[in-house]
Parts: C-alpha cells; sequence; structure tokens
DNA sequence: ATTTCTGCAAAAGGTTTGCAAAGCG
DNA sequence: CGCTTTGCAAACCTTTTGCAGAAAT
C-alpha cells in the first residue's frame, strides 16, 4: 500500500537519474495520467486531469514535462491533427492513427507494410529514412450510419 | 502576350462561379504563386512573395484564400511540420513528403502501397477511410555527409 | 548549499475574426 | 446598387520563456 504518487517507477527512475533530472510529484503525475489515459492526450487534458490531483500545478509545468519526458523517450508526440500535439506513452509495437472526421474517435492500426516503404523511399531518394507516420482520416462505423 | 496575372484560368473562374465567389486579383495572384513556387509554401511566404506584384495585401487575406482556394479543391494543405501549414496545386498524381531533419529539404515520392493500406484498414476497422497521409523524416544526402 | 523545478505572468507565433471601406457583377 | 471581399487591427489558441521563489539532492 506504499503505491505512491510519487512513484514513477523503478526504470524512469533511472532514467532521470541518468540524465540529471530531479523525480518530483509533477513529473510523476503527468506520466500517469499519459499512461492511465487511453492515449493520445492533449497538453490542456491533462493539465486539466492533474489539476485534480494537485491544483496547483501550472500548464507550463506540464509543457515542460511533456518536453522531458519526450526527450527521454518515455513518450511520444503524435500528431492527429494541426492544432493540437498529442502524447502517448511509447510503446513496444509502433502504431499509426485513422481519426474519425465525424467524432474524432481515434482507432490505432499497424502497418507492416511501413517497413518496406521506408526502405524504398530511403533507396529511391539517398535518404537516411528515421521514422514514418502515417495518419488515415475516416468515418468510424457509427459516424458511416449517420451520413445517409 | 495578354496573359494577365488576373486570370485565374478557364476552370477555375467555373469553379469560383459555380460557388457563387467572385474573381479578385488577389486570388489569382494567391493561385499563380502556388502554382509556380514548387510546392509547399506557407502562408507567410506566400504573402511574402504576394507583396511584391501588391504591396497593400493583407496576410489575412492570404489565409482567407487559402482556406477558398482549398474548400474548391484547387491546393491541398499539406503538414510537413507542426507549427505550419504548407499548401501545394492539388494534383492528379497523389504523392507523399520526406522532411530532411538537417535542412529542412521536401522531397516527394509516390507510394502506391498507400491503396492496399487503405483496404486493410477500412477492412478491419470498419472505417470509410477517405484520406491517407504518409509522412518521413531523415537525412538528405548532403545532411548525411555533414553528420559523420 | 547548490542546482533544478515550479508557478505565474507575459510573450511568441500562427491563424482567425469583426468591422468599415473598396470592389465585383 | 447589393453583396462579396479586402485591409486593418485586435483577438485567439497553443506553446514557450523569464524570473523569483520552492523543492530536491
Amino acid at each position: 500500500m506504499t503505491a505512491e504518487i510519487t512513484d514513477i517507477g523503478i526504470n524512469n527512475e533511472e532514467l532521470l537519474d541518468a540524465a540529471g533530472l530531479r523525480k518530483t510529484s509533477q513529473r510523476a503525475l503527468i506520466l500517469e495520467i499519459i499512461r492511465s489515459g487511453q492515449g493520445h492526450l492533449d497538453a490542456d487534458e491533462i493539465y486539466l486531469r492533474a489539476r485534480k490531483k494537485q491544483p496547483r500545478l501550472s500548464l507550463s509545468t506540464v509543457y515542460r514535462t511533456l518536453q522531458t519526458l519526450k526527450e527521454l523517450g518515455l513518450i511520444e508526440e503524435v500528431h492527429l491533427d494541426e492544432t493540437h500535439h498529442h502524447y502517448e506513452i511509447k510503446s513496444a509495437n509502433e502504431h499509426h492513427h485513422l481519426v474519425c472526421i465525424g467524432c474524432g474517435k481515434v482507432v490505432e492500426f499497424e502497418c507492416p507494410m511501413s517497413h518496406k516503404m521506408m526502405a524504398d523511399v530511403s533507396r529511391e531518394k539517398g535518404f537516411e529514412v528515421v521514422s514514418t507516420e502515417v495518419r488515415m482520416k475516416g468515418y468510424c462505423p457509427t459516424c458511416r450510419r449517420k451520413k445517409t
């Protein structure tokens, strides 16, 4: 029962340590929120949720922490639309995003082909390609029905 | 030699007309700039270039015109990074973008596989997928050399 | 005690909007 | 002439930054 909100977790603590960073309650909370929120939270949503536990926490801290966690490789910034950034826990299985134009729902999908695509493009263009993002837009089953 | 800068072009004029919109010199100029600028211009760059011909043109007009042209389907908004929007002429051959992390250079590539990807995802997720954007990042030949 | 972090407020950067005047049809 | 479009300035929204005080090591 000693699981404190300040626990960032063994591996993560080591990471912070190695980077010469401090383990603070704000960082732990924000990471926890991203972890338990089913992916794709934006800064403001994280801020709102975090304030329920730490009312004095500021939005700039959220942004700075997101930046830090991203640099540590704990979270990933994804671009579901053009106006916000969204963040999710960096997971082993890479995936891409399908966004519903009607309701905003986000579904993840895997894309084994993307590796071949990267290889093809690398060869053709002479680039060293380091990342690929595939984003699809469409109508989810529910919104498809509504459309008619 | 009577090619006026105010010529939006036959098809485009009809489009404007059909939409109940007016043919103005600003719209013609902006479209012309996007057409002759080798793709991927952002609003500010378009604004700068446009001012050379029409010094009193305003940035809001650029934004409003881009919006209009996009709705008419004459241009396309692409997302090369997260801070800007970029615009290019809507062309028959669909392509995707590869951006150099070092120098910002943008290269287009085709992606025949994307159709299969769309079909696969549609079927698996039950979505009606309407668009796919593939964005890769990497180092161009020149920047690769510099890196070492 | 030293150095990093946080909160607050203000700035920044891209984009949008309200409104009166100008321009197209 | 009526209605759209423009220019200007101000507003907006997300994200970043400067700084003094608070917290971590």
